[in-house]
DNA sequence: CTGACCAATGTGGTCTGACCAATTTGGTCG
DNA sequence: CGACCAAATTGGTCAGACCACATTGGTCAG
């Protein structure tokens, strides 16, 4: 990694800790300079990465922090790295806005799909409920099924948002590892009830069907979190401020 | 403006225009620096915004255009100015996506709200059905709803997306004033089945409120956008195009 | 003709040092 | 305490330099 990224992610992680409130100003480019024992233009470069990141507002006379709720959505990714661990609550939101655009996702592909490509998508599902997968291999169904939705609906907006937190979340989720148990049946019942709900180009059963996949995920990722700590991992985490 | 901030938005609009194709290498910086008579650290400083923004990779040996579905959801204001007017499919993807959001973000409030916070929320629905608004002070009070909405939903990562689209999207649709057409008495009877839900909090309710106030939009904005090319302001635009 | 190899050239990364416009700070005065 | 002002500080931009890494073009062997 070059030097100003390193600044820019240790600036980041200094911002996202809290270490400055909002509205407060940062120190200088030149004691920065000094701090990082870099060169001035590598701070500014760094800090041209932060302003385009929304966290930081560079005036003359200095920069200053902002609202968390003003960032961009690149944020995500450092606020999952951000302590030992990633905050159980926003893995849990990450999962709840990821499921949601999926569903409009769907919903956009079946107002424009043709009957082939409806079956193109379901061929993507059926895997997930007639096949005997191991974890690694359910995963990557999962994962080909919501890019090919998200291809397919048209909404590029949707897949802008759901492909950056898909990038941001999925490396930093590997110390769950061996913690996630999915209910297969469960899975298996909704699989098959969104399998049929394309084939009969039922909205509402699609979104139902969405519905049930979002509480799923969120138990199952609340019980890994639970059974990660249990297995002495420790309780505490640094939680986002957002403002 | 600062001189780094005009290069980053000059070529941000080049690589969106499809002045250079994915994979492809943009100019060296001392070449840029050369075209845009600045110096190369104002380039450099340029290109770090860019990367951040997420249009280009840069590496030794040059910086390279990456497929628009990676960039960071920043992209879409720009996409938004990038002709004469934004695309009207753009606009309407936004829409959707805006809607879907915050109808999540109702549901995720629905779960944790007290009584008191519900009928804080369906104090700023009922203008919208009872008062006689014009079109400013209507515009006002659902966007004051959808703050509410957000910002008591508790989901981080809905509020960043939502405040980022809103942001990006507001200050570009002024060239639709006096070219769209609120039908008010759907509006009314929208806004009034919400607010029986939430005092019900009935989920499924205020499902299909929301998915009755995007259809809405999407009509609105698609009749207005017809109304303005209707008035002599031409038909073609700059399309998107992904990678 | 194709692929491998290598030297020359080009490109990004970082640095030193300078100057100017805009903002902040601290002192003075009413 | 608030207003005003000069000095100090801060960000914005510049010229020029050097180094590590990538690209390009020429040569040679199969």
């Amino acid at each position: 990694m070059n030097k100003h990224d390193e600044i820019a992610d240790s600036l980041t992680r200094d911002i996202l800790t809290g270490q400055y409130r909002v509205g407060e100003r940062l120190p200088s480019e030149r004691d920065l300079a000094v701090r990082f024992e870099a060169n001035r233009g590598a701070v500014r470069e760094a800090m041209k990465k932060l302003e385009q990141l929304g966290i930081v507002d560079i005036q003359p006379g200095g920069a200053r922090v902002v609202p968390l709720t003003e960032a961009s959505l690149d944020v995500v990714g450092h606020m999952l790295v951000m302590g030992e661990r990633p905050d159980a609550k926003l893995v849990i939101q990450i999962l709840e806005v990821i499921a949601s655009l999926t569903r409009l996702a769907t919903e956009s592909m079946l107002s424009n799909a043709t009957d082939e490509e409806i079956e193109s998508i379901r061929s993507l599902v059926r895997p997930l409920y007639l096949d005997s997968l191991s974890e690694k291999a359910h995963m990557e169904a999962r994962f080909s099924l919501m890019s090919s939705i998200l291809d397919a609906s048209g909404n590029l907006v949707c897949r802008i948002i759901a492909r950056s937190l898909l990038d941001q979340f999925t490396p930093n989720m590997t110390f769950l590892e061996g913690f996630v148990q999915v209910d297969v049946e469960r899975y298996r019942s909704y699989a098959q009830r969104l399998d049929q709900a394309l084939g009969a180009r039922d909205r509402e059963a699609i979104g139902t069907a969405f519905e049930a996949f979002s509480e799923l995920n969120r138990e199952v990722f609340s019980q890994a979190f639970a059974a990660f700590e249990a297995n002495g991992n420790g309780s505490a985490n640094l939680e986002v401020t957002p403002s």
